[in-house]
DNA sequence: CTTGACTCGGTACGTAGGTACAGGCTGCAC
DNA sequence: GTGCAGCCTGTACCTACGTACCGAGTCAAG
């Protein structure tokens, strides 16, 4: 099993991070500490591999560092229950249909603005930017 | 003239701004460096308050400070065309589609492992937490 | 045994947008 | 004329997620 030892170099590499990155999240308490040799160096089961890919993976997914310690705390407790994965699952569905619902808001004022400046004329007469500047004087 | 002269407190009050923000903006070149009274008081002028205001809502329509910045020199050019401040907006209507795009992926996925997840088990065989962690082993 | 690549810890920097102190003046109402 | 609210500068801190640099020690191939 010792010929499993990885250095820190090694699971960068195979996890596609930086190495500095590594040690970030073994700050963060997202990795383990790992042992070492006498040295000093760090030694990493090719579990750790796993783990910053599993990292990797729920970044793209949308959840924090904090959310994926979780996740991870769950992943490696004998008593948790599915139940909670999914409700984390679904807490962060929830906060995206928020920035979701947010960002259409967004887009949806500026296509207003957009479409009600057809003028090339100087900015003096620019719809847009009285839009933004007179918004109080509509109401 | 002299009437308008707002101090500090009084801005940030009637644009609804704590006052160290009002020196961030003045810091990051958004508003410009008022007069000031020889004890070093600062003096703004009645404007001051409609600019804080325009960068509230143009942060509202998502615009960062630095795309502000601009729209406010656009705002003070005589020179600057009304196409120029329709162009930052189609631009940051092309960003928020990106975002809108990739924030619909995440929710979409999300959506199916939680969809996919309907066991009340242990961690164990959670389907959520094995596709991200095995989500290579598909392809 | 040397040399070059690798690793170590610690600290500082980067983005984006502020917020919070500390210690010291100023303004004004009573 | 005094007391306290308000203002001044400068600096540090916050979230979130890393990156970069430094000087020093280590590993392994030739």
């Amino acid at each position: 099993m010792d010929h499993e030892a990885l250095k820190t170099g090694e699971v960068a590499a195979r996890a596609g991070v930086n190495i500095q990155t590594l040690r970030y999240y073994e700050r963060r308490g997202l990795l383990e500490e790992p042992s070492r040799r006498p040295s000093g160096y760090r030694e990493y089961p090719a579990e750790a591999v796993r783990i910053v890919r599993f990292i990797k993976r729920a970044q793209e997914l949308g959840f924090t560092l904090r959310e994926i310690q979780e996740l991870l705390r769950l992943r490696e407790s004998e008593k948790a229950s599915c139940a909670q994965v999914r409700s984390a699952a679904q807490a962060k569905i929830d906060d995206i249909d928020h920035k979701l619902a947010s960002l259409k808001a967004m887009r949806r004022a500026l296509g207003v603005l957009v479409a009600s400046c057809r003028s090339d004329g100087s900015v003096r007469q620019c719809p847009i930017l009285e839009a933004i500047d007179e918004k109080e004087a509509r109401s």
